[in-house]
DNA sequence: TTGACGACTCTAGAATTCTCGAAATATAGA
DNA sequence: TCTATATTTCGAGAATTCTAGAGTCGTCAA
């Protein structure tokens, strides 16, 4: 990922309304959640949360599907995957031993003590 | 980290400029850098500077400490990690298996293929 | 075709952020 | 003390972001 889509991804979940909805989604899994789902979910007014969504999608943290007259909101890991390994490389770069412990971190199974997941 | 600290420190991050600083600190490593030869390697207006690195120290992903004239700045590894283990947490909730190849790829030795250091 | 519903777009005002010139503060050396 | 250097603080204007009301578009069912 290079530093301006990774600038435009964390615009986009650094504001509250919006890291709400990117978790849930995640919560959520690969079926996702429709609009009005999200709304009712966080209390958010549906045209905000439609700007709010807006946001996350052109940031590529989020997919949509339409299904019918609802639209599905899914979370799109591979995004926040890479998004993630830009961060690790400036946490890490030239100290690989930095990053050591969040590696073993999540490495563990997610019934682990300290664990990740 | 909870939710409030992490927007704090997503916001701090997602600005070109200061994104640039928090790198240049990370390559210069436990020494730092002074504030001076930030502004001189970015090309920033020490006032500007001055402000950007206010951010990132409010956000806790700098530490500073004077030194004769000068002011050295460092980054936080540990706050960063913490964000990092914050995001992870967003990434593979309840689905382990999504950061695997993260935590493969951070724990590879930086000289290896596809590493993140 | 009509009505209802779900979601999005348009718009504008409020609030926040960004940048930079000017001034202030802190330190070192003569 | 006086001067120079390094950095921060103050203040204002420009730009951007946030929110919400009103209206529009697409889909479904009768």
């Amino acid at each position: 990922m290079e530093t301006p889509d990774a600038i435009t991804c964390l615009s986009a979940l650094a504001h509250e309304g919006r890291m709400e909805v990117f978790r849930l989604l995640v919560r959520a899994g690969p079926e996702g959640l429709a609009a009005g789902e999200i709304a009712q979910s966080t209390g958010a007014l549906s045209n905000t949360l439609s700007t709010n969504l807006g946001i996350l999608s052109r940031a590529g943290l989020v997919a949509s599907r339409r299904d019918g007259r609802s639209i599905i909101y899914t979370a799109a890991f591979g995004r926040m995957r890479e998004l993630l390994a830009f961060l690790m490389e400036d946490c890490c770069a030239g100290k690989p031993e930095v990053c050591a412990p969040l590696a073993a971190m999540v490495s563990q199974p997610c019934s682990a003590e300290g664990s990740a997941c």
